[in-house]
DNA sequence: CCTTAGTAAATGCAGCTGCATCTATATGAG
DNA sequence: CTCATATAGATGCAGCTGCATTTACTAAGG
């Protein structure tokens, strides 16, 4: 029986190292500039933006979690608290009896109008003006070939 | 008064949003399969090999979380976990009278030498099979830039 | 000394996450 | 139609995280 534990090189173990602790951090910061401004966290962005992006169609909440990456209670519980935020809507679903689909509610779009600049900004500051144009791209292309 | 709001590029939100994605995605994948080999979390992990790194100093909590990028309620409670089960110790500080020394013990290095393999082959698996030498240090670099 | 300010670490409470399970509906085989 | 299986989504419980505060000690100025 052959042993095929392929162990990392060192170059991989630093780029994986570093790579937990950045995003980590980075991903931190964003979250403290929108908290400081007064907007909820990140992960309820990503679902105003997920279910605007969709209009004029609208999601159920599995499709939601397909893009999102999220665990379905997890999704389920974050779409109870941005109900109860009045953010979004759980309608119905009439061709599965099972299911809802979501809707924006007007508030929820105002939310995500004015989280944007906050977001935009906090990007911008602790993520894009350390990289130049191109190296946003390498980035980008290296993260790509990651996503399998 | 001028607006000084510089809005990230379009190269520079596709850039942060694979960042968040992919190393979230890759984060879980490697916690899962520490967990299904029975380990305790990531976190568990960078402590003890801080610790082990660190020798023949030790180091007290709050140097930790320096490290680790941890609040210090979280290490607080991430060092009971720890102790809890048996894998550091907490010694009352003889130089300074509010504090600890942490010091791992035999279990604690045990946990750590087994969980190594099964975490650098996750490491391998999701992350670094799918990269070039070249790229590994591209990414690196690039992540350095982002730690300021 | 004593008082004041600062730092190391712990903790009560509320909210979030993971896991397992549960309910309700859908779908497909016989 | 009926039963078995699969899928959408919710939920009880335990553990983790964030926030604010507390406890214990150090340090520095009068």
């Amino acid at each position: 029986m052959t042993e095929t534990t392929d162990l990392p090189s060192e170059a991989t173990i630093h780029a994986w190292a570093r790579l937990v602790r950045v995003s980590q951090d980075l991903i931190g910061r964003v979250e403290a500039d929108l908290k400081a401004a007064g907007h909820p966290p990140l992960a309820w962005y990503d679902v105003l933006l997920e279910l605007r992006r969709a209009e004029p169609d609208r999601l159920r909440p599995y499709q939601l979690q397909e893009r999102l990456l999220l665990a379905q209670y997890n999704m389920s519980r974050l779409l109870d608290r941005m109900a109860k935020a009045g953010l979004i809507q759980r309608v119905p679903c009439e061709e599965d009896g099972r299911g809802h689909i979501l809707a924006i509610t007007e508030e929820g779009q105002a939310v995500r109008r004015a989280m944007w600049p906050v977001y935009a900004h906090a990007i911008a500051r602790h993520f894009g003006d350390r990289l130049t144009a191109g190296e946003a791209e390498t980035l980008t292309a290296l993260l790509t070939k990651l996503k399998e």
